[in-house]
DNA sequence: TATATACCCGACTAAAATAGTCAAGTATTA
DNA sequence: TAATACTTGACTATTTTAGTCGGGTATATA
């Protein structure tokens, strides 16, 4: 079970982002930069996270990618819902041919599975930004 | 974040394996018909599990496999580690050259996905074979 | 107003992982 | 001696991932 670059790399720019004065842009040079991600593949991660209104961008020289929110009050699950489609950990459809039509007795694993994904939404539910920047210190 | 279909296989053939008498082999192919699994491919994962101790097999005709423990003592996490490798969402090698050895300004969020590999197999450390047969039973 | 900066966006592609299949066995029981 | 069922390594098609490319558009500032 792995987590895929696009939704890992979002949350380290969106990290490097919050560390900076939150009113004035940051380019995604200096993000690709700092944090070693390319350019080319942060625009694709950005325009994402701009349609679902994760961050604003100013354009123009100077410009750059604007947070929407305080820190405090970007979840992680946003994000993850903005770049991947979602935590969804198995592709039991509802309307499937072979066996587990939601209760049958083939699919006997089936409650383990979606069980298994509101647990680690839970996990990202309960994480905001801000937390990743506080090594030590407590959970405000 | 998707599970591969390997470790939902075999969780899905063990569990299924459970409903029967623990004593006498249960062949691939019957478990290939119940759950819709190509047997071609179950005998790649039961050759895993053979391998990690959680089965036992037995040849010749009316052969099959048989579990090696009673299935309350057969955790999830046995299972996962056996056919897939394990739970780690993200490859931040150690040794990386590029950013992230261990503590590096860089990784903001390298704590972030320890503390998500811990969170996931603690899920699979908790559950164990039995608990899947029992829809609304307690615990025991 | 020119130019550099920086976002915008769809299409494309190489590489890796996944999800199997195939072939050619071996062991055991009825 | 069939038939059943495990054994094993190699092979392959498909899908996903992780990017790149090219050609834009908008805006600030010199």
């Amino acid at each position: 079970m792995k987590l895929n670059t696009k939704s890992r790399y979002a949350v380290m720019a969106l990290a490097d982002m919050s560390k900076f004065p939150l009113d004035s842009p940051v380019s995604l040079r200096d993000i690709s930069l700092r944090q070693s991600i390319s350019l080319l593949y942060l625009e694709q991660i950005f325009l994402k996270l701009k349609k679902n209104e994760i961050v604003k961008s100013v354009r123009g020289s100077n410009g750059g990618y604007v947070l929407r929110k305080d820190p405090k009050n970007i979840k992680l699950s946003e994000i993850f819902q903005a770049v991947d489609q979602k935590v969804k950990t198995v592709g039991c459809k509802k309307d499937s041919k072979k066996g587990c039509n939601g209760k049958s007795a083939k699919c006997i694993t089936h409650e383990l599975w979606d069980e298994l994904d509101l647990y680690i939404n839970n996990f990202f539910e309960n994480k905001n930004l801000s937390d990743l920047l506080m090594t030590k210190e407590r959970k405000n």
